[in-house]
DNA sequence: TTTAGACTTCGAGTTAACTCTATGAGCAAA
DNA sequence: TTTGCTCATAGAGTTAACTCGAAGTCTAAA
């Protein structure tokens, strides 16, 4: 089974202006063509593209997956590389981990620092403490 | 104790060109200065500043975020406002943990696919599956 | 066969968040 | 008092990642 872009569009949540940048920027070499010219996206292209996009929400950029993408056509001689690329990924996901943890941590602090002053009517509740934002 | 500009950044990994950014959309209208003009944070100001980082990391564009300084400077008739943004970032924060770990997950499958790969000198040991990217 | 809708490329435009340059002031040490 | 560092502003420049407009092609349905 193949697809159009805009289906692929649709099925992974972006737009075909997207796709076509991510073409244009070398990150889609394996996607194939009709004799016309229309993109067809296979399967294992779809797949490839949440590999695109796992590694764009780790905070990868474009230039960075095209140079994984050129080593996945590289074959075997980039193995090494491929590999080390994915550890550094999982380290960077890691400190994400920990960055959104503490993050959540202020955030929860802050909704019950303000349902006390609802409650209270005022912040000035918590002024004995000290002066909050 | 008061802090500078350059100390303020060095402390919280920000530059004094960003800190200058943030005083010029809006974001420090708190914090004093000299006669000469020179910026003088104080601790309170350097809390709020992680407040801000906070924010930001939850994805809130600057403009938001302003609206949520300017809501502190209205006082106690802005609490529900601000009660109900931290609210909803907490959903944004827990939907960013759910996309976290599908991240972590397809992540650490690829370093198994690529330590199996490398083991075996070659990515066919997979092609049994299917191709992957 | 014509009309609608989806597809194509090329290149320009947009946006957020910085990032820097130019120019000048304040201040402390040599 | 000059040197050097940090501070200030205004406004221009940069960057990434889209996002879109123009102009044209392809295909299926009416």
């Amino acid at each position: 089974m193949e697809y159009s872009i805009g289906e692929v569009a649709k099925e992974l949540n972006l737009t075909v202006y997207t796709l076509r940048y991510y073409d244009k920027e070398g990150l889609l070499p394996f996607v194939n063509r009709t004799s016309s010219g229309t993109r067809l996206f296979k399967e294992s292209d779809i797949e490839a593209l949440k590999v695109i996009e796992c590694l764009k929400s780790t905070g990868m950029p474009i230039k960075e997956i095209k140079t994984f993408i050129d080593w996945v056509a590289d074959g075997d001689a980039t193995l090494q590389q491929r590999y080390d690329m994915f550890l550094e990924r999982k380290a960077v996901v890691e400190a994400q981990m920990e960055e959104i943890n503490k993050t959540m941590e202020l955030i929860n602090h802050k909704c019950n620092y303000y349902k006390t002053a609802l409650d209270a009517g005022t912040e000035d509740i918590h002024k004995k403490d000290k002066i909050e934002v």
